[in-house]
DNA sequence: CCTACCGATCGGTAGG
DNA sequence: CCTACCGATCGGTAGG
């Protein structure tokens, strides 16, 4: 066995332990924002050692970093991924807004939307933390707009005000999100009814 | 001088105490959440022992609850009160979402929206800090509902869905709060469009 | 209102 | 990956 194949299965083991690190607060910043991911936690619940986890992150920055490369991974995997097949414009965008009720109705994560809860914590904060959230957050309603375009391009819909329309569609999902969490399940019905307002039902 | 006069005073000089702590609370809040108020940071930056605080408020939940108070009677003040000599119906309505503009464009807490920042952080901790944020949400709301349902009354508006209204109106507060903490202050200029679209120009 | 203290937890480091 | 430790801060209490 040479000194590359021990090495590389060392990095594999150490890239297996940050995805299940990560993964795990992922689900805590749901419920409890990005600075409720401490190392003793994820040390008690996943039952390694803090210097452990200390040692694959380094800082708590660091940590909050690659939480939030995760969670983009998974609100892909869950969200967007699964429209990915379907036509542009007016039904992937149909399809992209479900994914999305189903990602925060199930919850997908234990706290509901994870954009929601630490955009919110951190919007005061400057920082690489906030930048990345401030960058998945552009992603996410330039990915609106692009279906938008093309769907008014194609014809299927009247002359809308497309930015306008991604910023109030954009501003009810997060605020479903709130009300969900609440318990305030009728917020589905009134977000479907403002799509449909939008969109045409 | 009576023994009822010097409890008086006293009791005095506590609500006194309380209202300039929970009023440092507040902006603490709105910056870093019901979480990063605590008795230490509040005794350091007014000069108190932290003791003396937890004297006067006993546990964090109560501290917790105290801030949300004092933070609703400054909303009343700044956002509320301004408007309340003006004709009930539309020209309220609009008054009420311009003072809730200057109050998150000034803003009045220096983290911006107290009640976006607050709701998100404790939407999955349910309890009693969490039931006091639902109440003032349902109570903006419902006053928002009212004056559509004035205006709708009175013929100043078509026949619009005024439930769906106030949450797509509520929905692009808090998401105008949220772009303006990050900087994007064409935000405001979408908002307007928004509630023109829903109001008419 | 205060000083003084408690145990728990925080992020981070030393040293292996 | 680990044990062991650091200083700082947390909420809360004792006792005055």
């Amino acid at each position: 066995m040479s000194v590359t194949a021990i090495s590389d299965r060392r990095l594999q083991r150490g890239a297996r332990s940050r995805q299940a690190i990560t993964r795990r607060a992922v689900d805590i910043a749901s419920l409890d924002g990005l600075d409720g991911v401490s190392f003793g936690r994820l040390a008690d619940d996943l039952d390694i050692s803090k210097a452990g986890i200390q040692t694959l992150f380094r800082t708590k920055e660091q940590l909050q970093l690659a939480t939030v490369e995760t969670a983009r991974l998974v609100f892909l995997d869950e969200v967007v991924a699964p429209a990915r097949d379907l036509p542009s414009g007016l039904v992937r965008l149909r399809a992209l807004l479900e994914n999305w009720i189903a990602y925060v109705e199930r919850p997908v994560f234990p706290g509901g939307c994870f954009w929601t809860a630490t955009m919110a914590e951190f919007d005061s904060h400057p920082g690489p933390v906030r930048d990345a959230l401030a960058r998945q957050r552009a992603d996410w309603q330039a990915l609106l707009l692009r279906h938008l375009h093309s769907a008014i391009a194609a014809g299927e819909l009247g002359n809308i005000d497309a930015e306008l329309a991604v910023f109030q569609i954009d501003s009810m999902l997060n605020n479903t999100n709130i009300a969900l969490r609440l318990g305030n399940h009728d917020s589905v019905r009134l977000l479907r009814r403002g799509i449909d307002n939008l969109l045409g039902s």
